[in-house]
RNA sequence: CGCGAGGUAGAGCAGUGGUAGCUCGUCGGGCUCAUAACCCGAAGGUCGCAGGUUCGAGUCCUGCCCUCGCUACCA
């Protein structure tokens, strides 16, 4: 049994807005948790904060002329509000950028590289001479040296889906300034992971095949049977946090070097704020030490930051890193550039007061173990089926019968029967079973156990019939309304995790006096309300949703997206003039296709087989997302024939078919209008 | 033949060797205290496919197929 537990959710990244993805992935299950933990008496601390720092930051703050100061303490200020709106109660909130932070990442830094676990390395990277800084990953754009795509990324070509190095494209320009970088040397620090391949091996692979969900332990083993490689800890970047040794101008920590040191450096402000110690629960054995995430975090979690922890020989290694997966929202990838996704600022636009709904969809809904899909329909179906008709109607009929019956005293029972005792002992079984579930991270199941109370009420009111036995027997509806308001004083004490702000409204209506060690007397089967107890006035905790509330917010979503996509649009800008004689080196012909074929194994290729004039060719296009085999057969296309033939999945392409993108973002062809136009012809 | 996770009733999920379950939806019935809510019952699955181990496999092994992720300013 630990002796106090350190919970941490993912640091934030501050360049927007908290959408439904974090809540499920992170945030409300490391919420529950917490909640649980405390709700035990345990010593817990709940440390998040902001991550302020990193070139997306850097990026974003030169792109709409603002500086990067501007633009975190915009989106720390709006998170906040979000989380505090959702009642996602850490105990303690922080941000990177402050000085705390700094002192304690540059010392966790020092410490490193005086035990000389650093490598330190000069490489060549592409820098702009204009923008006056290095171009990492998708700072550059150029030309793939394997599909001639023009627009490739530094780190990736995303069509032919080669991984690049930033040196490698042909033609690099910086999306700063549009300049044409150098390369010039630069010197970096590198964790060299590559080291502590076996101590990970041991400590994961060997000690937690059981106790970590699969999605987390499959990664880690991935990983390390891939082979760890050193990484560098720092950039060239003016935004950051400066690396603390001498011959560092310039450079700061990478973000995701300074990023986890966040939570210590949080623990540390709180631990201040209390007059506390903080050194114990990052230091003692004897705290256990949890990480939630999302899944691209994985390796952060797992293998860099424990490798940091344990290459400084002072900090304990994480418990469990119970990483999601992600929330997928309406059948397509939630997405912050394409505006795809619903903005808890705005959920409460539209729903307010209604936190609870959102975090019970996404615990019931919850991407534990494989990737989900966030629906409106689903939203509403849960609340009206399930918050509404089981939970609402629940306590509404309790109370309603109370106050009709007994003026909302709770009535004085007689001798109690079998089914009575049976529904209080069925209750006092959850307390454990909704804990056991929350301990390992079952939070899905748990709010199922929940949700399982408030129908077994509903169950013993349909098999008791109190409102036949008032005429009848009025003693013994003495009996079943005082157990069925003992049901729904235990719904309001296991709700409070889960469910917060109903938790909270429902103890009000009961009058429930917030005492600690609730949770056992719901185990022991105490009584919870006493006879004669007066309760408060009744009201309703949850509200029909309607079909046109649904209607509205699926447009909105359609919308903004739409706008955003259009926006995008405008911004595309166009590139540099070229002179004739480099337009004719290029050789475009109308091509006729002749077959098509979708190559396995992928997403988007076709295997086209086409013909150009006397002659036939393969070509493969990334176009089976758009296109079925059969509709493409005899459409005459625009070839580049002159492209310099390359292998895509194991076939030769011998050329590039010309696409554009209408309005919905589908792939049409650049294609000759006169469908009798010859197959072979120039164009010109 | 890159690696990982998933593939179980219409939908969402549980189930790591012993007669296939839960929630929602559908259909039928009951009740009327309750936000037409609640309660009961029924229909609906060759557990992705194929082979193997075993007295016995959704569950273990092998091969294959499909989806998602590992690669995006997104957890």
């Amino acid at each position: 049994m630990p002796k106090r537990y350190t919970v941490t959710a993912a640091l934030p990244y501050t360049n927007g807005p908290i959408h439904i993805g974090h809540l499920a992935g992170v945030y409300i299950p490391a919420d529950i948790y917490s909640r649980y933990l405390r709700e035990q008496g345990k010593d817990v601390a709940f440390i998040c904060g902001s991550d302020e720092h990193g070139v997306a930051i850097a990026l974003k703050a030169k792109k709409e002329g603002k500086t990067p100061q501007q633009i975190i303490d915009q989106y720390d200020q709006l998170i906040r509000e979000s989380f505090n709106s959702f009642g996602i109660a850490f105990d303690h909130y922080s941000r990177t950028s402050r000085k705390i932070h700094h002192e304690t990442a540059q010392e966790f830094f020092k410490i490193l590289y005086d035990k000389g676990v650093f490598e330190e390395k000069d490489s060549e990277q592409l820098y702009d001479p204009e923008a006056k800084q290095f171009l990492a990953d998708r700072f550059v754009t150029g030309s793939c040296p394997i599909c001639q795509n023009p627009e490739a990324y530094g780190d990736q070509c995303e069509s032919c889906g080669s991984t690049l190095s930033a040196t490698e494209l042909i033609h690099p320009q910086s999306t700063l300034s549009g300049a044409k970088p150098e390369l010039k040397k630069t010197k970096h620090w590198y964790l060299p992971l590559n080291q502590y391949e076996d101590f990970i091996s041991k400590w994961i692979l060997e000690g937690h095949q059981n106790d970590w969900k699969p999605n987390v332990y499959g990664q880690v083993k991935s990983w390390v049977s891939n082979g760890l490689q050193p990484r560098a800890v720092t950039r060239d970047l003016d935004w950051g946090i400066a690396v603390p040794v001498p011959h560092a101008e310039g450079k700061v920590l990478y973000v995701w070097f300074d990023a986890p040191i966040g939570y210590i450096s949080s623990t540390k402000e709180w631990a201040k704020e209390k007059g506390k110690d903080w050194e114990p629960y990052w230091c003692d054995k004897e705290t256990q030490l949890v990480h939630f995430i999302g899944k691209d975090n994985i390796v952060f979690h797992c293998i860099i930051f424990p490798v940091m922890l344990k290459a400084s020989g002072r900090y304990i290694l994480p418990e469990n890193v119970p990483a999601n997966e992600f929330l997928n929202l309406e059948g397509q990838k939630i997405s912050t550039s394409k505006n795809w996704a619903v903005w808890l600022h705005e959920y409460l636009e539209s729903f307010p007061e209604q936190q609870d709904v959102l975090r019970y969809v996404l615990t019931a809904n919850a991407p534990e173990t494989k990737d989900n899909d966030f629906t409106w329909d689903e939203f509403q179906a849960r609340n009206n089926n399930e918050l509404v008709a089981i939970y609402g109607n629940f306590i509404n009929r309790v109370m309603v019968l109370t106050h009709k019956y007994y003026n909302g005293f709770v009535p004085q029972p007689h001798t109690l029967h079998e089914e009575d005792k049976s529904v209080l002992q069925a209750m006092a079984q959850l307390p454990k079973k909704i804990g056991d579930s929350i301990e390992n991270y079952r939070f899905r199941e748990a709010s199922q156990t929940l949700m399982s109370l408030a129908r077994m009420g509903n169950k013993y009111l349909a098999d008791a019939e109190p409102w036949k036995l008032i005429k009848t027997d009025p003693n013994r509806v003495q009996s079943i309304m005082y157990t069925a308001l003992q049901v729904a004083a235990g719904l309001s004490i296991l709700s409070e995790p889960l469910l917060p702000f109903t938790a909270q409204k429902l103890r009000t209506m009961l009058q429930l006096k917030s005492k600690s060690k609730l949770w056992e007397q719901v185990a022991h089967g105490d009584t919870l309300l006493q006879p004669k107890h007066l309760l408060g006035a009744s009201a309703l905790l949850f509200q029909k949703i309607e079909d046109d509330q649904m209607e509205s917010e699926r447009s909105k979503l359609r919308n903004a997206a739409q706008n955003n996509k259009e926006e995008q649009k405008k911004a595309t800008p166009l590139k540099p003039q070229v002179e004739a004689s480099q337009f004719e080196t290029l050789d475009l012909r109308v091509a006729e296709i002749l077959e098509a074929k979708k190559v396995k194994k992928t997403k988007k290729l076709m295997e086209l087989t086409v013909l150009l004039g006397e002659e036939k060719r393969t070509v493969v296009s990334g176009i089976a997302n758009d296109y079925d085999e059969t509709e493409l057969i005899g459409k005459k296309v625009t070839l580049l024939v002159n492209l310099k033939p390359r292998a895509l999945k194991g076939i030769e392409s011998q050329g590039m078919i010309l696409l554009g993108e209408n309005e919905a973002g589908k792939l049409i062809f650049v294609a000759p209008e006169d469908t009798q136009v010859r197959a072979g012809t120039p164009i010109k």
